[in-house]
DNA sequence: ATGAAAGCGCTAACAG
DNA sequence: CTGTTAGCGCTTTCAT
């Protein structure tokens, strides 16, 4: 197939200098005399080189390739999570010149990624054992959206307690006392704690929540939409007058059904999201929501990795990033 | 960092046989005792030897990873393109074992891709140099989502100019007359073939199209409910009976402020989409579509590539895929 | 400032 | 069936 390639010992002709000057340009290192430097720019733009970066890392050592992985659960791609997260490692690796290696994984395959300098785990499902491997083979690692306890692990996470905390307190304050929820996938960490966090910080305010005022979801519009049909056909009486739904997205389809069964946004009932998706801000009425820093989170944790894997870093790392309450206009103060 | 890795060579001595051995058991090489074979595979378990997959790239010279560039305007990855394209892309490389080594590019950086078995780009909007680059250099290329007919470049795109037509056509048989249309991005290809097959369907049945009518969009949720707020403020007479929008994204958005508004779908104005979003089935009503299908030409995208990759398919690729009509609820005859 | 030479870890003839 | 040996293309001492 491909013809031959050029390797650096064309260029070295091709300039009348030896290989080790070649790679010296290359790498830019200093000892190189400006003669020098600018012959081999010249063979290198003439020959169209293009250094082997196999044989550079096996030359090196070094290596600046970072995997990304993935669940692969149904619905994953289509979750405003996900896409921040590729945004923002494909972002970072971008700027800091990484090669990114996405995989996505149901856990079940070994994951043989010892040929990446560190590993990014957004969130960990099923795949803890790959995480162990992983560390096991002294790769560096790091975990995404996962406050990891039971593994001496390095995670950034986002404290979905607090936010779950935010949005009970938020309504509670607004007036209101008959507030219901549909939660994400309780299997996540992210949804099992913003879950708990609300509940915890609404039993602390001394307002009780039923157990038919929570909706068990998983993030889907479908879900969203079965909680809200359930929810409006309560009597006027028992109707909750504000709902949390977990995810901004799951709110918007709350605010679809409740046009489609006449009922007003937020008039009629007080709608809080989370997430802070852009798509919030446009539609009927501006959604208000929690924001959680995902692609900062993502950025950073590329950042943080980076460092690990040129030893500029030692130890641990344990960060809980904070959501922040956005207000809009889709909750107001409780009439009843 | 890294503590010393374990070689090949460390196999060899554990399992007392020749580093060839270990190299023939670890390629499956048929040529192998099974007694060696046994005892090299326990050498590799007890030590955990993973091959360093730079050297056998650099020895064997062939390699298995594969890029996709990916276009970052604003916006894309909230697309039902982008998503489907990663997740194709993602699901076929598992399947095969190869590496997806994704990027992001404004086209701007020159893409240093040699070291990649193989490139797919992702629709091509401003790094068409990219893509010649990478051809001069002899590396494997697929361009997704665009024929392209002034490079001699491999393709598989769909027939987007069949989408917009069979779209008037379904619309123009249904009775409507005054169709309206949300275009998408028209400096993207797609989005430009959708609209012209649209328009020049419409323009063989004989039904006009003023410019009011048309509303160029981008794709954005923002513009779709723009364009519809317009077409929903006309008076009944001059109100279109029909609302191509093309994507179904911007479809669901015309039903959202068709409810807002009080205007009823499909009694008062059909929908049609365009993609085939599963997030269209659930919502009030389900949505008429085209069918584009972005997954299977991502996965058939990789396999392609991988043959070429692999010397298993000479000459130029050039496949246009056909779009489907998906007739559901929210297109009716016309009334009036 | 420059070059010669020794690997990096692995594969692939080539002998045996 | 197995081992010896010569590279793959590059980086990195170590002299010069």
């Amino acid at each position: 197939m491909a013809a031959k390639r050029i390797s650096i010992k064309d260029v070295a002709r091709h300039a009348k200098v030896s290989i080790t000057t070649v790679s010296r340009v290359i790498n830019k290192l200093p000892t190189v005399n400006p003669r020098n430097i600018k012959k081999v720019e010249e063979a290198v733009a003439a020959l169209k080189y293009r250094p082997n970066i196999s044989a550079q890392r096996l030359a090196s050592g070094d290596n600046n390739m970072i995997g990304l992985v993935m669940p692969g659960y149904p619905g994953i791609f289509h979750s405003f999570f996900a896409i921040e997260i590729i945004r923002g490692v494909g972002h970072a690796c971008e700027s800091l010149k990484l090669d990114m290696v996405f995989h996505i994984t149901d856990g079940r395959n070994p994951l043989t990624a010892n040929y990446l300098g560190g590993i990014i785990f957004a969130d960990i499902i099923e795949n803890r054992k790959q995480v162990q491997d992983a560390m096991d083979e002294n790769v560096p690692c790091l975990v995404i959206n996962n406050v990891v306890q039971d593994m001496d692990v390095n995670y950034i996470a986002i404290n979905n307690v607090k936010g779950g905390r935010l949005s009970a307190e938020y309504l509670v304050n607004l007036g209101h006392r008959r507030i219901a929820t549909i939660t994400g996938n309780l299997r996540t960490q992210a949804g099992f704690d913003r879950f708990d966090g609300f509940m915890k910080r609404m039993d602390e305010m001394k307002v009780e929540v039923p157990k038919e005022y929570v909706f068990r979801g998983d993030y889907s519009r479908r879900s969203a939409r079965q909680a809200a049909e359930f929810f409006f056909s309560m009597d006027e009486g028992r109707r909750p007058t504000a709902i949390f739904a977990q995810s901004d997205d799951m709110a918007l389809e709350v605010i679809a059904v409740a046009y489609e069964m006449g009922i007003r946004i937020p008039e009629d009932v007080s709608v809080m999201g989370f997430d802070d998706n852009p798509q919030a801000i446009y539609g009927p009425i501006a959604l208000t929501t929690v924001r959680q820093p995902v692609f900062e989170m993502a950025e950073k944790s590329v950042r943080l990795l980076h460092d690990m894997i040129n030893g500029r870093r030692e130890g641990r790392i344990k960060i809980e990033l904070e959501p922040e309450l956005v207000v809009r206009d889709s909750c107001i103060p409780c009439k009843a």
